[in-house]
DNA sequence: AGCGTTTAGATCGTGTGCGATGTAAATCAG
DNA sequence: CTGATTTACATCGCACACGATCTAAACGCT
């Protein structure tokens, strides 16, 4: 929260600080573009699909667990969810030793989605133009921002 | 995202190419909590943040010359401009030379915001917790990012 | 046991993103 | 000049994000 010196009160339109945030937003969303032709013949989202690998890796989950592995909560994990039981792919039940969780699990055409998606990662990381070092590299640095954002935010 | 533990015998699961594209989507979602207890007293949302920061710096612009600047379309803009114009810091008016453009000013109320904002900036600078060095460099790496991935896409 | 607190999800409202489609003005082809 | 096409926005629908709030179950303390 410490104040940088008025020495940067500088010309309004191009603050580089500026331009970092715009360059993350953009992107992030090129990355969803991009994932979207892989990942629309399986008929899920982005978001929907970082849900299913988590659940293809340790199946079942509750909510909250997901929630964890994918940083987002319930308001917008509960809808998610029920698309993809809609879809047929997972079920919803409450955990009989703790009636407060539900276990989210795949079915049989849940789990037979998985052999669909093996080809995403290599799909991505083509197209992202970049040697899996240089990636490696902005993933750090990605990870340490992320964390020093968190940090200076009250984060939770 | 879980580390990699000893369950994991399939490489398959966390191939990190796969991390790396989640990572850029939590610094995103980062940055975006970042920025509201900053924009919140302006009453700004981000998006709105970024064009109006187009708007202080070239006023009047078209829909479709923000759009350009911040990488969204008429589908997103026009609602968002006009909760911008409900707000009262924006007008919007059809070009008369060319009657299929709107125009987008400012209003006093609009212009009037400027100065609040301009601490914006350093206060998400602080927030990062990096050095302006470390997001020179991280930057340089999203925009080649961007860059190849909008190539690898079709892009437009 | 009784009761306040915490925890896990669900619900609601607002605000993006974005594909698909619609509409009217401007431009182009013949 | 007229019809077809292109351009600039607008509209619609769906799917996230997320703050605020609600409910019910589990827990903690006396």
């Amino acid at each position: 929260m410490s104040e940088m010196t008025e020495s940067d009160t500088q010309p309004q339109t191009d603050p580089m600080e500026q331009m970092i945030c715009f360059d993350l937003y953009a992107a992030s969303q090129a990355f969803t573009r991009a994932y979207k032709p892989l990942l629309e013949p399986l008929g899920l989202t982005y978001p929907q699909y970082l849900v299913m690998l988590n659940l293809w890796a340790r199946a079942p989950l509750t909510v909250g667990h997901i929630g964890q592995c994918v940083g987002l909560e319930s308001n917008t994990l509960t809808p998610l969810i029920k698309r993809l039981q809609d879809a047929g792919l997972v079920t919803r039940e409450r955990d009989p030793g703790d009636e407060r969780r539900v276990s989210v699990a795949l079915t049989a055409k849940g789990a037979a989605l998985e052999p669909k998606a093996v080809h995403v990662p290599a799909g991505i990381l083509a197209a992202t133009g970049m040697t899996p070092k240089e990636l490696l590299a902005l993933q750090k640095q990605l990870r340490a921002l992320t964390r020093g954002m968190q940090s200076a935010v009250g984060q939770k």
